[in-house]
DNA sequence: TATGAATGAGCCTTCATTCAT
DNA sequence: CATGAATGAAGGCTCATTCAT
């Protein structure tokens, strides 16, 4: 009856949008990417209004998480002595730390609950940094199909692993495909 | 108005029970594990009180999904010949296959939609042909847990793909995978 | 928390259609064809999903509460000695009652929320009369299309009345079509 | 973050009321009367807090439409040979216009989404003129409340007919209702 | 025992209205 | 005084689960 939050104006703007996307990275790790949007603006302390103005479908919010672990991987890639091997792994760092099982989670068909895309920015980046001869460890006759099927693996492994488990399972996962990506040297 | 289906008496049990799963196995596949009951009902051509009678929760369902792929590797596994590399790949194929990724999904906590669990019996069918000498082509030095991470892995990467793009992921998944769990030669 | 409504089975099926009909022509009537779909199922004392169960859409409610007035016209038009004048007057009386406005309300582009056309059945109804020769004291030159037109005014005009005033204007109204739609004889 | 649209200062009043009144006309026209207001003031590039400064509610904005309707008909009746068989024509025309239609939707209870009043400055116009002998071609005995009657049977036939049909639809119920109106000869 | 209708909780989305800037 | 972000009530719809027949 009484509104119990107060109008906070506009210059909430942001720090609305900043409590979303820390709010859907907590909800999305919990309950997935179908996780209900009304739930992120509770924790947000935000209304569902402004969640869908901030972010008009539901794949404009997760692209807002996965963009911000985009961030860190590309401005790590312009560091001069990063290599293909530092970015993959950062890429498998990110993915085990708790919320980043998103980072490779794109908007596919949206019709389909279940999202994984390339994400074609990290492709472009290493595709990149190979092409420059900045490989590192990685193994000589490696594709990058091949090293992107490496990350889809553990992010989809993470994916499925509870929030609990996710940190030993994916520090398993990666030993193993480390096996299958670096050259036997 | 009509009695809708004429009730077959209990002798109906097995076969309902059968045709539960298989339709179960058809809409896990193309929607994933939260797909809808009635849905699973009405191809089974069952009524929904019939559906929850043999499965009281979504998770038994789910089990008795993954109960026919286990019986195919329990028997595999009684087989004179069979290493502990046959079954992997028996497991990789049934995973890759359309509805076999489910394999591997099993109860974890049912409020959590994503489902995972290790599946202990593949786990000691595994044990007990490594344990026997049985290991085939699988790197000397790789652990039971290894093996089981692999698959798990491929279980995953499949169930967060949309059926049509399964088949080649899955191949594509594989190829990686067995760089890192075959020996070397 | 509790269910406060009994399950009453389904042999509360029919009960419920009819009762969500009568609910639908009050709700139809005092908030026009848009009115909440919630509102009626409250009304008739029906659960929300019985109500999409027995009508999938909006469109089939007002089809189910159209196809009662339709019925009542089709079996006057068997009657021996009906005209068509006799079956617009029937329509007019139709119209004027206080939910009748509906008759003519039918689904076009469920896109738009306001909703009138032609009720072929009804068209055809008359036509059949006219082409038997039994016109009433219809003017000798008045098409299908215009005694058409005049009902539908008459609808429209009940339509955007309040319920209060129903019943008066449509008397003065359907007066003055009257001297439209009948010969000066 | 960027100061969006300059504040115009109290200057711009005036143009907003103007920008405002021809958006609700379109937006009216498309969607009825109960099309969203913030539709509105968007096509008016003007803010959702101007349009309430100017229209406290829906109805004051519709009235402000009905109004310029109103002020064009009350124009027409000070010229000198003007009948009231002119002004109802002049009527019919701004119905069926693409915007006309909603001359004579007027509040009537706002808590009702159904507009349609009587329009007593249209009624004491056309009053004026019957009374100073100025009736023109309609029918001798044709009281005021038919004259209205026809007119208001117009208007609601063009709000419910959605806007591509209006043309025509208003062409041939004027043709209908003109027999009713105008004397035989 | 099997059937499927009934039920309502819960999520999605739109939009009228308020109000900080 | 104008702007437009914030807010949340309201309505649409789906689907898990119960239970009369």
């Amino acid at each position: 009856m009484t509104s119990p939050r107060p109008n906070r104006g506009p210059a909430a703007g942001p720090a609305n949008r900043a409590a979303l996307i820390a709010a859907a990275r907590e909800v999305f790790a919990e309950l997935g990417p179908a996780g209900p949007l009304a739930l992120i603006a509770k924790k947000a302390n935000v209304g569902k209004g402004s969640l869908y103005r901030q972010f008009p479908t539901r794949e404009h919010m997760i692209l807002a998480v996965f963009e911000q672990n985009l961030a860190e991987l590309e401005h790590l890639a312009t560091v001069e002595a990063t290599t293909a091997a530092d970015v993959v792994e950062a890429i498998a760092a990110q993915l085990t730390e708790s919320v980043g099982f998103l980072a490779f989670l794109a908007p596919s068909d949206s019709s389909d609950g279940r999202l994984f895309a390339p994400g074609q920015r990290v492709r472009d980046l290493l595709h990149d940094l190979l092409t420059r001869g900045r490989r590192g460890a990685l193994r000589a006759d490696l594709t990058i199909d091949e090293v992107f099927m490496a990350v889809r693996m553990l992010g989809s492994l993470l994916y499925v692993t509870p929030e609990s488990d996710r940190r030993t399972a994916g520090a398993e996962a990666w030993k193993l495909l480390r096996s299958a990506i670096y050259g036997p040297n």
